[in-house]
DNA sequence: AGCACGCCGACT
DNA sequence: GTCGGCGTGCTC
């Protein structure tokens, strides 16, 4: 048997149940250079259109009728290193994503490509012989207009927006046929490489200087040129133009006399990060040095370890941070940073400049394509060799990594929602066991899951006790609302707070009040009948965006301007703001004529404003803020003494396991933003059950003992860290079709559970059941869940299932996948 | 998912 | 006859 070489290639166009590596066989012009990693066009599936795929490896194999044969390449070097190709093989067996879904994932924007297919006329001149060809057929005479109008050429965009909802393929494909159209693929990248002109001498300085010495007096700009150049040996055309006053035609021709030669150079679209003063040495206090040392020690133990820095708000674990990241970097390893969201974190980012500078790459999503990619090319390029970013930043094409910290691991950010549904957290632990990394999970409240397994020995155990500086921890007090209320007091300040927030006020000093809501955008309601705007195409409510005066769809983005009146009744309509508004009116009726800053999605458009908001607040001292979870984290103000927390049990009660962590965690950085300089700091928190053990351990500040109740309730309902859940979703346009397609995924999973392996697995089913939003654009879904623990042969199973859900006909109309311990 | 193939009704 | 609609099966 023939052997031939062959690339095994993933494509973009599989599903989920066809993906797997494809055998192409390699022409003889790309055998030299086609390596894995590099992206390529293949013609896929029987109509042969071309697609994007990514070799994953190079092997010989024997020939075969079937194999098709790579069209070309799409990357002149590899966007994909061999681990990353590992981990995209690992990220589908673990979250049921395709490879190239997790491919795509790793790779910045700017580097994908966008296939355009366009329709050319073979022979234009013979416009009778196309429209013979085309027949009786309407819809081939349609596209022979259309692209003729075009001038011989259409892109199928074009002739598809011609064609509204009918599909224009089979005419299209029977003019290819008939000879008529030639279809052409071409890939354009969205974003280029950018690149300047770079200046240098083409011969030694005294020799240069000595050819324009003698006319130095007629054309001085090509004397001052080839002055700067022999000093400096070599500098962008642009800065030599801004130095010396010359013109780029003095540069020309210089490059004429042949005294000069320009060339370009890719250059990198930083980031507008200020560059502060370079900070002089961590001195760390002396539990942060023993949990240094400790960590390092691991670092340098020649193997991958994991540990949690377990460290309560204010002991100073990024301290810690900087010192192992020099200690890696003095090492010639590099180091990632993880944070939950990066506009939340201006302050850090500051603090790692300072510390190292044109070292830091960040990688966060809010970044415009451009940025992004040539952030990526520098971390590739190993320019920046300390990587800050968000989630995504986890996949940063970063080389001898040696170290990756998890900021406030516990936070459900690190949680992807979309395909590939990953999370940071378990990538991290791949990355760093294949490169022999140390893994560091910081947390002033550390997850459920991750103390777990701190405990019990799988993670090393670091711990910061004490506050820096020896602040003392704020003075915590809870006010019950339902004795408000019996008091009479129907807002939603209690009298505690209001006390507390006067006294705020006469000392000068300020206060920051929290409202535990997610998002806390406002809603609509009408005053006569009570109807509330929902979405056309959603089950949810719509909210008010009052930067453009529109009801909107959080889920779909529907919009829709403000009805004018009730839609239902014609009355009248009123905001529902148990949100930052109405606080922030009830306080202005409190304190008349104090300051009261919102802060919320509402007030907060762009990072800019929010840093904006947040530098008035600290330099006018206005007296009170107010805002949702953006006041929560990561804020130092010294002049704030006093913290307020509207309704601390609004986030207990949700249908999920993390309710309880997420509650603690929030409570927990709130209290801590309290006291942060010389005076103490007070709390309050508002809630309607005083007794509920989450709320009054975080009033406590008790961490432990939260854990151990928590724990305990985990393991009682078969949660994280005891077992995974496992949900799968169906998806459809017809809801009665989605349930059954639920229905029959569970008797199936039913028969395959009675068997063995499965039997011994001891899985627990629930569902189906409607998903916590049930309709989102026009797409009802259902969902099962499974609880087990996540091992191979249980995610084999998920596989399974998803795939033959895909396959089955009877499923038509209906998308199911699966995802691991989803948010809600 | 998308595309071809194949079978069937409608219009020419 | 042949165009186009729709159900089925495969994708190196």
């Amino acid at each position: 048997m023939d052997q031939v070489r062959l690339a095994k290639v993933a494509l973009s166009a599989a599903t989920f149940a066809i993906d797997k590596p494809y055998d192409y066989l390699l022409p003889a012009e790309l055998l030299e250079t086609a390596r894995p990693g590099m992206r390529v066009l293949v013609p896929f599936g029987a109509g042969n259109r071309r697609i994007e795929g990514i070799i994953l490896a190079i092997a010989d194999g024997p020939q075969s009728e079937k194999l098709k044969a790579v069209f070309s390449l799409l990357d002149e070097e590899p966007v994909l290193d061999g681990e990353s190709i590992q981990l995209a093989l690992w990220m589908r067996e673990r979250y049921f994503c395709t490879v190239y879904d997790a491919a795509r994932a790793m790779l910045p924007a700017g580097l994908y490509f966008s296939l355009q297919d366009r329709y050319r006329l073979v022979n234009q001149a013979d416009k009778e012989g196309a429209y013979e060809a085309a027949g009786r057929s309407d819809y081939a005479r349609r596209i022979l207009d259309l692209v003729y109008s075009c001038g011989g050429a259409a892109e199928l965009g074009q002739i598809r927006g011609a064609f509204g909802a009918k599909d224009p393929g089979p005419a299209l494909k029977s003019l290819v046929d008939k000879g008529v159209l030639i279809l052409e693929t071409s890939a354009s990248r969205g974003v280029g490489d950018k690149t300047e002109q770079v200046a240098s001498l083409l011969m030694p300085p005294e020799e240069a200087l000595a050819l324009v010495a003698p006319k130095r007096k007629s054309a001085p700009l090509r004397y001052a040129v080839v002055e700067l150049l022999s000093a400096v040996g070599q500098a962008s055309s642009k800065e030599i133009c801004y130095f010396t006053g010359a013109s780029t035609a003095t540069l020309r021709s210089l490059v004429r006399s042949g005294i000069v030669t320009q060339e370009k150079r890719e250059v990198f679209r930083r980031v507008a990060v200020d560059s502060p003063e370079p900070a002089g040495p961590v001195v760390l206090n002396g539990e942060q040095e023993a949990a240094f040392r400790g960590l390092d020690a691991l670092r340098t133990g020649g193997k991958s370890a994991a540990a949690l820095l377990y460290g309560v708000t204010g002991s100073g674990k990024t301290q810690v941070y900087i010192r192992l990241i020099q200690a890696c970097l003095a090492d010639g390893g590099a180091a990632m940073v993880l944070v939950p969201e990066i506009a939340l974190t201006p302050q850090l980012l500051h603090i790692f400049t300072s510390h190292f500078g044109e070292e830091v790459a960040v990688l966060h999503s809010s970044l415009r394509a451009g940025e992004r990619y040539d952030e990526w090319k520098r971390v590739r390029a190993g320019r920046a060799r300390v990587v800050i970013g968000t989630r995504s930043a986890v996949f940063a094409p970063v080389e001898r990594l040696g170290l990756l910290i998890l900021d406030e691991e516990q936070e459900y950010t690190y949680k992807s929602e979309n395909v590939p549904r990953y999370h940071a957290r378990d990538v991290a632990k791949f990355r760093c066991a294949r490169s022999g990394a140390l893994l560091v999970l910081g947390s002033a409240t550390p997850s459920v899951e991750s103390m777990y397994l701190a405990k019990s020995g799988v993670y090393h155990l670091f711990e910061l006790k004490n506050r820096y500086n020896e602040q003392a921890l704020p003075g915590v007090y809870i006010a019950d609302m339902r004795q408000e209320l019996r008091r009479g007091n129907g807002t939603s300040v209690s009298g505690l707070l209001r006390q507390e927030l006067e006294a705020n006020l006469a000392h000068g000093e300020q206060s920051i009040l929290f409202i535990n809501r997610r998002g806390a955008s406002r809603m609509v309601t009408c005053g006569e009948c009570g109807e509330v705007p929902t979405c056309p195409r959603c089950s949810v409510y719509l909210t008010y965006h009052s930067a453009n005066g529109r009801l909107m769809c959080h889920y779909c983005g529907h919009s829709e301007k403000l009805p004018a009146a009730c839609p239902q009744c014609g009355g009248a309509l009123s905001f529902v703001g148990t949100g930052t508004q109405k606080v922030q009116e009830e306080l202005e009726e409190l304190f008349p004529g104090v300051e009261v800053m919102r802060m919320d999605t509402d007030t907060v458009s762009a990072t800019q404003s929010h840093e904006k908001l947040l530098s008035r607040f600290e330099r006018e001292r206005v007296p009170i803020l107010i805002g949702t979870q953006m006041v929560a984290k990561g804020l130092d103000f010294e002049n704030v003494t006093l913290v307020g927390v509207i309704a601390a049990d609004l986030s207990l009660y949700v249908d999920d396991y993390r309710a309880g962590e997420r509650t603690f965690s929030l409570l927990t950085q709130v209290v801590g933003r309290a006291g942060r300089g010389e005076k103490q700091g007070r709390a309050v928190i508002q809630t309607y059950t005083p007794e509920n053990d989450v709320i009054t351990n975080a009033a406590a500040q008790d961490y432990d003992r939260f854990y151990d109740e928590e724990i305990g309730m985990r393991s009682l309902r078969g949660c994280p860290p005891f077992r995974d859940l496992f949900v799968l979703t169906a998806s459809g346009a017809e809801e009665s079709r989605v349930l059954r397609v639920c229905m029959k995924l569970r008797r199936t999973l039913e028969g395959w559970l009675a068997q063995p392996p499965y039997d011994a697995l001891g899985i627990q089913l629930l569902g189906p059941a409607p998903a916590s939003v049930a309709k989102v654009n026009n797409r009802y879904r259902y969902r099962l869940t499974l609880s087990g623990k996540n091992t191979k042969s249980l995610r084999a199973l998920i596989t399974a299932l998803v795939v033959a859900a895909q396959n089955d006909k009877e499923n038509r109309g209906v998308s199911v996948f699966a995802d691991v311990n989803p948010l809600d």
